[in-house]
DNA sequence: TGATTGAAGTTCGCTAGCGAACAATAATAG
DNA sequence: CTATTATTGTTCGCTAGCGAACTTCAATCA
């Protein structure tokens, strides 16, 4: 039972996410959350913040807060959006984006030993599952 | 880089952690993690704060916290350590009990759901994988 | 034995997530 | 055009994690 999947993946996620949230912390200065949005928003060129919040698959509170923290650290910036007067876009200040320079080596270190030591036939095994997992819980 | 196994990883754990969050709040009543926490209680028969902590590979702050919460929610009780006079021997109570029962057949669905698409030979690939990641970060 | 080092727990302030309730704006139905 | 409904975002109170600083008791060393 506690030798299931779902507490072996439990397990494997939060000790890497602690850890890499440690190593960020200490060689880049911001949190590995706040690196997957930096990375998000440099592929988009910014975006809205709702669209933000789904891709990282966060609620608005959560999405909410994790921004306000970025503009607080001052890695990004909100702007009202000019196509819709609810809206705000979000964009990468250049301190943000001198982070991400910072973060990527980290990144790539860090996908160099997750796959080391699996072939590539094994590493299409793995993504399968993972991949299985978010379809089966993404309803809509 | 966003496809990278890191992001895959986190997203399906997470995606993952909060369904089954949410479905023990609503069908149990007890969080996920606290499921985790009285599983291995069971299991030991009840223990040391510090070595649930440990096996839930948190720190002490969390430890202190979670325990506390399983307290106040009536499903543990501590009391002192007979053997160290600063420990703190956690027990399941009797609706602790219960909730694990409860939690059960929602456990055994999910790992049914988390196999499903997969031979043996596949899930011994995936197993390997998660195995790697929580060894690499072990360090003692 | 007595002093130092180590381990168990707690508390504090932080990041990070959730749902619920709310205000403001947009989109759609009548 | 107006009324309803949906979407965007914030705030509130909660669970859940972190490190640092602290107390208390145990173990070790000299």
């Amino acid at each position: 039972m506690e030798n299931s999947l779902y507490f072996l993946l439990n397990s494997a996620q939060q000790s890497l996410f602690r850890e890499v949230d440690r190593l960020a912390l200490e060689s880049v200065g911001v949190s590995a959350a706040q690196i997957s949005a930096l990375v998000y928003l440099q592929k988009r060129n910014g975006c809205l913040q709702a669209e933000l919040g789904q891709a990282m698959g966060l609620g608005k509170a959560a999405t909410s807060g994790m921004v306000s923290r970025l503009e607080k650290n001052g890695l990004i910036y909100r702007t009202p959006s000019p196509t819709d007067g609810r809206g705000l876009r979000v964009l990468l200040t250049v301190d943000g984006l001198q982070a991400l320079a910072r973060a990527k080596p980290l990144l790539v270190r860090l996908n160099y030993v997750l796959e080391d030591g699996f072939k590539e036939r094994e590493k299409v095994i793995i993504r399968r599952f993972l991949d299985a997992i978010i379809d089966k819980l993404s309803d809509e």
